[in-house]
DNA sequence: TAAAATACGGGACGACCGTCCCGGTTAATC
DNA sequence: GATTAACCGGGACGGTCGTCCCGTATTTTA
């Protein structure tokens, strides 16, 4: 066991996590770390300390949504209409891409891999979607042959579609034509 | 009016591009200029005098491709089944990407725009396409609210979907999801 | 075949970025 | 309040890559 981080060392790491959180969601992954740590009022050092590489400064980042998001996807698991709770998360998903440049640099680049945070099942979305996915076809509520990597690439498809800018009209109609397409 | 290229310049322009639209295909836009440089069998400063940038040689090796699509595009255009024809060509799209990951990533990255080259109608590929898309909604047989920005996004998902390793089966799957979900 | 124009090769340069290190500082401990 | 351990800041380093330049080589022209 180590002992507890120094006050200054804690506060310096939730602001770096806060302010990388912020920064990566509106602008991507490509933003420099030195310019996360300038946002944040630290110098270099003191991210890479807290957060070896960048990866893993990201990863931090992500964490915490993903049992977030987990957490919605288990309590749609119970849902009366197992392929609204699906196309539900689906919605969500893309929500949450459209306000996170970030995960859609991660979910669309080779570089970072999201899959990474599956170890714990509390952050396994794509483990959690999957259950969901599992009952909506169950229920014959959506193509018996689908599987999740299918799902993720219609997911990569919806946040393309905004990439430039933020459309709830096409936002609306992209997510009507999955739900027809998936459908059984 | 300049004059003709010297004929050793002629041939190493000739040999670049043709090892720079093999490179790009099989492993994407990442590969330093220099290695092609090198696999042509020529120095640097050959292959960025004859394409000054990086993306202007991306672009002229896309311009070729361009040609022979919007003739496809352009053949299709008469057909008796505008609705076939739009699918067709959007299938012929997906293949075309997962033989060449340089478009992959113009299509999907931020970087390279294959916009740019629509200056000439002979290479507008979306605009082709787009005559497509219009007859197959006339005809009834497309989704009368979508756009070709819808377009480019699902097939940017079919292509996110073969990534990793090239599935037919699930290539397939995923047009026949698109084909439900974009019909009307 | 000699002179002039053109092109070649590949090293140099500059920009960018992630990571590491060290002299100085601050917080915890007694 | 002094000692010690932990932490901070930001410059330095190493690597990558695109672009440019210049001494040399080759082709064209007269």
């Amino acid at each position: 066991m180590s002992r507890p981080l120094r006050a200054d060392a804690q506060r310096n790491r939730a602001r770096v996590l806060q302010v990388a959180a912020e920064t990566f969601a509106k602008e991507g992954l490509s933003v420099p770390v030195h310019e996360i740590a300038r946002r944040a009022g630290v110098g270099t050092g003191t991210v890479s300390r807290h957060f070896p590489t960048k990866e893993s400064l990201f990863e931090a980042v992500l964490l915490e949504r993903m049992a977030q998001l987990v957490r919605t996807a288990s309590e749609r698991a119970g849902d009366d209409e197992p392929g609204e709770a699906f196309f539900g998360f689906f919605s969500r998903m893309v929500e949450e891409g459209a306000a996170n440049k970030g995960l859609v640099d991660a979910l669309a680049g080779a570089g970072y891999d999201f899959h990474a945070t599956a170890a714990d099942p509390s952050h396994d979305v794509m483990g959690a979607w999957g259950r969901l996915l599992r009952r909506g076809q169950d229920a014959g509520a959506i193509r018996a042959d689908v599987d999740m990597a299918d799902v993720k690439a219609l997911l990569a498809g919806c946040l393309d579609r905004e990439r430039d800018a933020l459309d709830p009209a096409a936002r609306a109609r992209m997510l009507a034509i999955v739900r027809r397409g998936l459908g059984a």
